[in-house]
DNA sequence: CATTCGAGCTTTTTT
DNA sequence: AGCTCGAATG
């Protein structure tokens, strides 16, 4: 058989004009080999050790995607594999498009067409679309969002009568998702989890929401890899099918894959046994959505016979940042092991600075950026890196006062924001009549008069039908159980819609939206809105329509939209970037701030309750990954006091700044720009005065000597966490104050929204007061003073 | 059925 | 503090 039988996506695909064998001819006889020049000798093992599994461990900066794109150059033009039989997966679109335009670069467009280079997600759809039918599903399944998720979800708590106040629908889908990554359908979830979510119903919800998707023709994104692999697990045919087509696969990011992607990898690799795998460990930040360390840790015993290589060479960043970060990430246990090194030169000292409050931090940094720029550095190589989204807020006032240009990325991405669901629930709704979800979203946007009361009784006909929201809206016109107007709203939406269902095939879909954000009434709905938003909003709309005419039609928009489509930010010009350590990953800059490095936020204290030690780790190699973002500055902050829900807290730096080495930072009294060569004993010294607030080795002290006053100073960080109970942070237990309550039975006190009152009972930091206006309430201790 | 007010929550984020 | 969601209200 010829390899490219194989090619059935799609008349884009033309096989090559040579044979395999010829391709491999040229590249060795002209340029074509270039793609290996200037690889170093570790890399190069990396791109051409072909055969069998391979695990290249490359850490931060050290040429992770050139190896894997010169591979892919290195696998098709020595004729080894057609670009159709190869399978490259990455996490996200980006570094799919990336990786596109990097092997098109090294072989000269002859990359075009490779059909199974792109996300886990979009992969399995394409897999999926193919034998829908074999799952339950129909090829032209939708894919649903989050936002849909909950809202199914919600309908399907209403129909078990379970209160969604108790039992939220988020948590549930945070539930089952966590189950799909895990690999787990209904029939697989462990005994005691299923009974966990809503007094023992969490599994049959589960089938519940499952069957739901089912009749609605919809997969939600952890289906489409947890079918895709039901799917080779019920079809051995089709299994070999695929394992035979893939000579060649290689994965991104593996320290990212959750379960069900590393089963679906294994299940595909025992074809050709010919899988590579890119990673770093150190790099794993993502194990709060499922992904699992564990799979790279495990790489050899999982591929019998697997070769490691380690890229430890890094080509971005100067010496002392890279030894202060190895310091850092030589905390954690359980690594691979790798250490960086370069043969660069030293370059500056990473920083730590103090800084009184957020405000300041903010300042401080401004100026810094300022100063940088009269040096001539350029804004779009300057980032400030965030724990947590809110800190971002500071540093935009501030920039924005500045005049300094920025740019936040990250943020609510283009397809969450509710007009564009709106408009693209209106364009599903007419691709597919049947979609409820989409029928549901818009029936009342903008207002119709048919509000809940109708759309229940929509509902109730179709369940009782067997038929979608639509077709039952098109029988409910003609009978008397709504009422006059409703009946007239919903006959005029129906019209409305079969002309805009006619016009798909007679217009170009940007031609098509307009029309029926106009008609509508949609466009009209926010022109009239006089809010602040409304025309951000109205811009919104109208970038997505011009985005939409670059598609061939609105199927194509609508499945790209729904996998593939990101908030393309217009870079245009120079800005500094902030935002989270999440999203810097695989990223660099000149120079990057690090701010709010502090106990509770960096590591997060949510993290070290959830996750013990495995969190506390995780954080630290989300440090990591920040320092490693610089190439030739890192300057990391502190912050003494910092407001946090509103409340201002006192806050202690964090261990992190501890465990960096000494000798390759430098402290720095940003206030003033003097420079701390020996920090140890007098910045101590100062702590108490919270004048000069600095990281010293000696924290520890201050950390205990804190633990011993935490009847009055305990910080709101810790407060939350005794208020969670026992806790587990690097593996000892963290007891709850153990000193009850400094109130006792019948105390007076004071609380600032019930006022005075008397102790009734006391549990721990809780206490029954009744109050002498407001009544008994239970209140945390926190919250009261002696009256 | 639409609007308004109060209660609860609040890390990170891709697909 | 500020936002989102749901219930009470007009």
């Amino acid at each position: 058989m010829s390899p490219d039988n194989f090619e059935e996506s799609g008349p884009g695909y033309a096989p090559p004009a040579v044979r395999p064998g010829g391709i491999a001819a040229r590249a060795s006889a002209g340029a074509g080999s270039r793609y290996l020049d200037g690889l170093n000798p570790e890399q190069r093992a990396a791109v051409e050790t072909l055969d069998g599994p391979l695990l290249v461990l490359a850490g931060a900066g050290t040429g992770k995607t050139r190896v894997l794109t010169s591979r892919i150059a290195h696998i098709l033009a020595t004729g080894r594999a057609f670009p159709s039989q190869v399978l490259a997966v990455t996490f996200t679109n980006k570094a799919a498009r990336e990786m596109k335009e990097r092997i098109a670069v090294l072989i000269g467009g002859a990359a075009e067409g490779m059909p199974w280079l792109g996300t886990f997600h979009a992969i399995s759809t394409k897999i999926l679309r193919r034998h829908a039918e074999l799952v339950g599903l129909k090829n032209s399944f939708t894919i649903i969002d989050t936002d849909d998720q909950i809202r199914l979800l919600k309908q399907v708590l209403q129909a078990e009568n379970i209160d969604d106040k108790r039992w939220p629908a988020r948590t549930l889908a945070y539930q089952i998702d966590n189950w799909k990554n895990r690999g787990l359908d209904p029939a697989h979830v462990p005994a005691g989890e299923a009974a966990a979510f809503a007094d023992g119903k969490g599994g049959k919800l589960y089938q519940h929401y499952q069957d739901r998707l089912k009749a609605l023709n919809a997969a939600d994104f952890g289906d489409l890899l947890l079918e895709s692999l039901r799917l080779f697990r019920e079809h051995p045919d089709v299994l070999k099918q695929y394992q035979e087509r893939f000579r060649y696969m290689l994965v991104d990011e593996y320290q990212d894959t959750n379960t069900v992607q590393y089963l679906w990898l294994k299940l595909l690799a025992q074809g050709r046994n010919n899988i590579c795998c890119v990673g770093d460990d150190d790099q794993s930040i993502y194990g709060w959505r499922g992904a699992d360390v564990d799979n790279i840790l495990r790489f050899e015993k999982d591929f019998p016979g697997a070769k490691i290589i380690r890229l430890e060479r890094n080509y971005r960043s100067t010496g002392h940042i890279l030894d202060v970060a190895a310091g850092l990430i030589a905390h954690n246990q359980g690594r691979l092991g790798k250490t960086l090194f370069t043969d660069g030169e030293k370059g500056d000292k990473p920083t730590v600075s103090g800084v009184w409050d957020s405000e300041e931090e903010a300042r401080v940094i401004g100026e810094e950026i300022e100063q940088l720029q009269r040096q001539g550095a350029r804004l779009d190589e300057v980032a400030i890196l965030v724990r947590a989204s809110f800190q971002m807020r500071e540093f935009e006032e501030r920039f924005i006062t500045l005049g300094l240009p920025y740019r936040v990325i990250g943020g609510p991405r283009f397809y969450e924001r509710a007009e564009i669901r709106d408009a693209l629930a209106y364009l599903r709704l007419v691709a597919q009549n049947d979609d409820d979800l989409a029928f549901e979203r818009i029936i009342n946007v903008p207002k119709r008069g048919l509000g809940d009361a109708s759309l229940q009784m929509l509902h109730d006909h179709a369940r009782r039908e067997h038929i979608s929201l639509s077709q039952a809206a098109r029988i409910m016109i003609e009978t008397e159980e709504l009422k006059p107007k409703q009946r007239q709203a919903l006959r005029d939406f129906l019209a409305d819609l079969d002309r805009w269902t006619g016009l798909v095939e007679q217009k170009p879909q940007g031609e098509l939206a307009e029309t029926i954000l106009e008609e509508s009434g949609y466009t009209d709905m926010w022109q009239k809105d006089r809010t602040a938003e409304a025309a951000g909003r109205l811009e919104n709309l109208k970038e997505l329509v011009r985005a939409m005419e670059e598609f061939p039609s609105l199927t194509a928009f609508l499945e790209h939209i729904s996998l593939v489509m990101d908030a393309d930010s217009a870079d245009a010009g120079a800005r500094v970037s902030i935002m989270t350590l999440h999203a810097a990953k695989g990223l660099e800059f000149e120079t990057v701030f690090l701010p709010g490095w502090e106990e509770g936020l960096f590591p997060h204290q949510r993290s070290l309750d959830e996750q013990g030690r495995a969190g506390l780790e995780e954080e630290r190699r989300l440090a990591y990954v920040g320092l490693t973002r610089a190439k030739r500055r890192a300057k990391i902050y502190f912050a003494t006091n910092r407001r946090i829900r509103g409340l201002w807290q006192t806050t202690i730096p964090s261990r992190f700044l501890d465990e960096l080495s000494e000798a390759h930072v430098e402290v720095v009294d940003s206030a003033s720009g003097r420079s701390y060569g020996n920090y140890a004993q007098s910045r101590f010294a100062n702590m108490d005065t919270y004048r000069s607030p600095y990281a010293t080795p000696g924290w520890q002290r201050a950390q205990r000597r804190s633990a011993e006053t935490q009847g009055e100073a305990r910080s709101n960080w810790q407060d939350s966490a005794a208020r969670r109970g026992p806790l587990t942070i690097e593996g000892e237990l963290v007891a709850k104050s153990s000193a009850s309550s400094s109130f006792g039975k019948g105390a007076r006190v004071f609380h600032m929204k019930f006022g005075p009152g008397t102790v009734a009972a006391v549990d721990g930091n809780k206490l029954t007061v009744d109050f002498d206006k407001a009544g008994r309430k239970m209140v945390l201790e926190s919250f009261v003073q002696a009256a």
